[in-house]
Parts: C-alpha cells; sequence; structure tokens
DNA sequence: ACACGAAAAGAACGATCGTGCTATAACTGA
DNA sequence: TCAGTTATAGCACGATCGTTCTTTTCGTGT
C-alpha cells in the first residue's frame, strides 16, 4: 500500500470518529486536519470535495461493519444462532465506538430529510442492513425455530428499533442498564417469533 | 400579547422546524433570519445566545409536545385506551410535521455526544417522556388490563424505540408501510403486555 | 399627538468555513 | 543516486459563522 493509500485509510479512521460525534455535516476540514495533525489543504488534497469525503466515510465505515458484524454472523450456523450472533456483533460494534455510537444511527436522523448523493448512500447501506436482519431471521425460519408465518420484514423493523433504543438508552440517557434492556428485549422478540402468532 | 413576544414565538416556530431539519447545531442564525424574513441582528436581539435560542427551541417544543401528545392522553380513561391516545397522538404529531419529523428523536442522536446545557435540557425531557410512558402504561396494569409483574421502564423502553424506528422508516427510507409497520409493531407490544410472561 | 421605550436594521468584528492554486517536501522506480 | 512522480504544506479567496455595537424605525401609554 502506497503512502497516500496509507495516510488517506488513517484519515477516513479518523473521519469517522470524528462524524460520529459531530454529525457529518457538523464535522469540517480543519477541525479533521487539526486531529489527524495535517494541514487543511494536505487532507483536502485526497478527497474532491466534502461530499465526497462524507460518502467515503460512509463507504469505509460500511466496510468494517461487513468485517465486525456481518461476517461473524455468516460464520455461525443458521437459525436463531445466527441471528443472535448477528445481534451481539451489532451490540459490541456499537459499544465499541468510543463517543457518539454508531454512526449508521447517527446519520440516519442527521441526514433523514437532507436530499443528496450522501443520503442516498446511506438510504442504500440502511436497505441492506435491515434486508440482513429479515435475511438472517428467514433462516430460523426455515430451521424450524421461528414459526413459518412469520413476517420478516416487520422482524426485521422490530430488531432494527432495538438498535435505535439501545444507541439512545446507552449514548444519551447513559443509561447503566442499557445493555441489559436491549438484550431483554431481544429475547423478548426472540421468544415471540417461535410462538404461533 | 406584546409586539416583542409576538414575534419572538413566531421566531420560535420557525425554528423549531428548522432545526428538525437540519438539526438543532447545522441550523444557523442566518438561515433562521432569511426564513423569518427578519435580519440577523433584529432576530438574535431576542436571544441571548445561539445556545440559548436551542434550549428555547427546545422548551418551546416541549410545550407544544405537552399539548398535543400528553394533555389528550390525560383526558382518555386509565389504562390501554390512554396508552392508545398516546401512541396515537405521538405518531399524529411526528407525522404533522412537514419535514425533518419530531424535533425530539432527531436532537437526540444529534446531542448524544455532545455535553453542555442543550443535552441536559434534551435528556431532562427524554427522561420525562420516558417516565410518562411508564406511568401510562402502570394505569393499565392497575386497570388489569396488562399482567402486574409488567416491568414498565422496560416497557416504555420497547415503545419508545417504536418511535425511533418509525422516524427512521417514515423519514430515511421513506416506507410507504411505515404507519401500517409502527401500528403492528404496537399491537403486538400490547398484546404480549397483558398475556403471562 | 407626542414622547419615550421597545424592536428591528445596519454595519462591522474576528474566526472559520469549503475550496482552489502554487510551491515545497517526501517518496519511489530506474 | 537521481529524476520524476506523488504527497503535503502554505497561502489566499469569497462566503458565512456567532456576536456586538450603533442607529433608525416602530409601537404604545398618556
Amino acid at each position: 500500500m502506497s503512502k497516500g493509500d496509507e495516510t488517506r485509510r488513517a484519515i477516513l479512521t479518523e473521519a469517522t470518529a470524528v462524524a460520529a460525534r459531530v454529525g457529518l455535516t457538523g464535522m469540517t476540514i480543519g477541525q479533521l486536519a487539526a486531529h489527524t495533525g495535517m494541514s487543511k489543504s494536505g487532507l483536502y488534497a485526497h478527497f474532491a470535495s466534502k461530499e465526497a469525503l462524507q460518502i467515503e466515510i460512509l463507504r469505509h465505515t460500511r466496510e468494517r461493519f461487513v468485517d465486525q458484524v456481518v461476517r461473524p454472523a455468516l460464520q455461525a450456523p443458521r437459525g436463531v444462532a445466527r441471528l443472535r450472533v448477528l445481534f451481539d456483533s451489532w451490540v459490541t460494534w456499537s459499544e465499541a465506538m468510543e463517543e457518539g455510537g454508531c454512526l449508521f444511527v447517527a446519520a440516519s436522523s442527521e441526514l433523514d430529510d437532507q436530499p443528496g448523493p450522501v443520503r442516498d448512500a446511506l438510504v442504500r447501506d440502511e436497505r441492506d442492513w435491515l434486508e440482513m436482519i429479515a435475511t438472517v431471521a428467514g433462516t430460523a425460519v426455515s430451521e424450524g425455530e421461528f414459526r413459518d408465518d412469520l413476517d420478516l420484514e416487520q422482524f426485521a423493523y422490530e430488531l432494527h428499533a432495538l438498535t435505535l433504543a439501545h444507541q439512545h438508552a446507552s449514548r444519551l440517557l447513559r443509561d447503566p442498564h442499557a445493555l441489559d434492556r436491549v438484550h431483554r428485549a431481544f429475547e423478548s422478540l426472540i421468544t415471540h417469533a417461535g410462538q404461533p402468532a
């Protein structure tokens, strides 16, 4: 990997952390330069525009998300076990962020009414994520662990709701029982998906 | 009401809409002045600082929230009926926002790691809101509609999760079935709160 | 209707924004 | 090691930021 790619990656990693804290829009080039110890123009030379940087931040985060959350789940056995790994991996991913939590969660409400290519990229990522949850839940159906009339999209919606709630309880409210809360809600969700409607 | 109070209120109403769209931090005085047709300094004279304006926006929004969401619920009969009104009123409140949705939801992820008096005010409001949900759920317990070992805080957590998810589905994903989704999730929540654990 | 206080505008401040252009410094392949 | 590319810094730009001041306009009580 050339020197350019190396620093470029370092910038993206740092930018991801900053963006999670102050938002993709709130983040500024100057602020980012200060954090990385580079000059504003030296840093900026790696990207075509701030908007392009924002999109690359999302791409970079997505790659790490797949590595740390999706891949472990796909290596677990199909069914509820895989769903558990997916969920636990997400919680771990979210907790691992020193500040700001999951960037996708933060960006979701920041960009929800700000049209443009950044929002479009985020929408694609979020759709993929919901689809992934639904697909994994589907393996629990085909394994006979979930009832076979389960609405997979509705299940994904409700599981995703827990991730949003966890970020809220953990990051905003600093609820010491946040982890316990989200796990109990998850178990309740799984239990009811297994019983007949 | 004097002229000053009148425009001040008009500013806050407009500012609430702007803040819901671009965030409490993303909103600027100049932008706000343009939206209200006032000069920057004329508008700014009504507030001590931008931070003070942000706090007043939250206070103003809170007042309207109590009027439009909390009060109707308290006028409904105790129990599940009251809980339904509370939830339906929130959905109506959220849908009524032309853009950006519920300001509290938007601000929650924006301020979750930005310490200061604005965050503190928001945390108080969100705690009050969760407490309100738990209290209303409690009336359903004492009316015998919910099982009496129901964890009220956990119930509030899960109901609140649905409001976050609805904003996500409705505003970001523009899911045409968002309303249907959130209602089904709500019914499911109520049903399970009524059955023995 | 007039005077006085309140409300709004005008103008300017230092700072920082995103973004170019130009020069220097640092890598890299022959 | 030297040439040539690539990466970074320096500097400046117009615009806008939050904020303060002074001046003008307007609403209001008598």
